[in-house]
DNA sequence: TTTT
DNA sequence: TTTT
């Protein structure tokens, strides 16, 4: 009914654009966002929060963002499943951002060592989309045309 | 570093109070909330998001909330992990609400004989809490002390 | 660069739709939205918040909202400035919504005597759009197609 | 009933930190934020919005934030009005925070002058508060410990 | 495992 | 100028 979700956080690791059967092209990647207390040892942790992105916006963020990038994300959470290949059924929250700010581009990165050797904007790495975007071993496709949002 | 959301929708089941180990008071529940589109098959579909509130809005929405009840809930996105009875890690996504309001007081359902028969405020149904709050088959606690926001 | 904003509350009046001189629909309507503590004499207040819808929100709006429904209202901040009829300058901050939920349908409502003897949906009155929308007395338009948000 | 702000944009002046005549802390500053659309000459405008914050975080964006600094802000729409000296009623809209997350620290600020000779963080400006804090020229008092938010 |  |  209304849905919808404001992060601030740090990528962990360098976006990765995929493209659907169809040909739309689809970018996730994941929002270490810090908790705003400690925990009992004192420590600061982070909820690690799983972000898609569709369309236009997904070659925009392939684009610009990398990992340790502070970036602004505005969406809705979505809750989908599917059953992986022990036949479970798994659940992934998601947000699927509309809006998505850079807030660090590339000339205000520090030690950023990539950017500096490469020059901005780079080509983002562009694999097939046959792996679980969340997961780094080989698991079947878990997004499709189907989970196309619009 | 900045984390909200905000969410409109209704409850799957009645809340359930429980409380931790050293008396401090949770009650989770599931918000279906419609999607903005329907699907490929015409279907409006839900997303289905857990909720948990702590101490006195834990006792409050326990008391107040029922289940299809139309609810606004703010707080921010907890990504929680916990090694399954098999062995395997489990990933939980939930809101952690400091802010919940109840669209739909007693008085303005229509149709819900519970309350008709029995009369609001009513006393929640109060289990230990040695389950899984989001299953409803046996599973070791998975929430406890260690799960405080503050 | 982010501009969000979530409001539920009250309308103080029956919305009303008006066009802009090249035929684009306006709809403003004010939200009593409850602070969340009393003043110092005991009292809730409420901040009386404008908002503008555009083009077919505009039109849902005006056609299904009516004085009093409780309402859930998403967009932007956006602050306006114009010159009023004395020659001051008058600066006017509203919520360009582009998502409106509908809390309380004609149905719910227990008390509205005007949805019982018209029934819903009701054509709202259509006024030329000859008058600031904020007021009651007539002064010189300030809503124009420069305003149109897209 | 809700009421939820989120806005990312630079300040356009340094903060200023004042005390209510009870000694409470209160710091006002505005955020400019770029519309997401150009107007219909090509120029992108922006959103001038009047942040409040009060007690403690008052102290700490008095201390940190500085004219151009790019910020994020969560709280709440406020309505005031007060009679100004001509006896008109003057509503002012304003944003009480109670999250602000400092975007650019001292050290990833490039051609902040005032930074570079001063060193970070630096004691604020601190005037006594008789002046309406979002205007320059001289007005009677329009903030007190009526004003305070809880 | 889901609500209207 | 304000809603329940």
């Amino acid at each position: 009914m209304m849905n919808r979700s404001i992060l601030i956080g740090r990528l962990t690791k360098d976006p990765e654009l995929r493209y659907t059967p169809s040909g739309v092209a689809v970018t996730q990647f994941t929002l270490a966002v810090d908790r705003p207390f400690t925990n009992g040892q004192g420590q600061r942790e982070a909820d690690f929060i799983n972000i898609v992105t569709w369309r236009k916006l997904a070659e925009t963020c392939a684009n610009y963002l990398r990992k340790g990038r502070l970036t602004a994300v505005e969406g809705r959470i979505q809750v989908r499943n599917y059953e992986n290949n022990e036949g479970r059924r798994v659940y992934v929250t998601e947000i699927v951002a509309d809006n998505v700010r850079f807030l660090e581009s590339a000339n205000t990165q520090r030690d950023d060592q990539h950017n500096q050797d490469i020059g901005m904007p780079v080509e983002p790495s562009r694999k097939p989309m046959n792996q679980d975007p969340f997961s780094d071993d080989s698991k079947p496709i878990d997004i499709s045309d189907d989970d196309l949002p619009f």
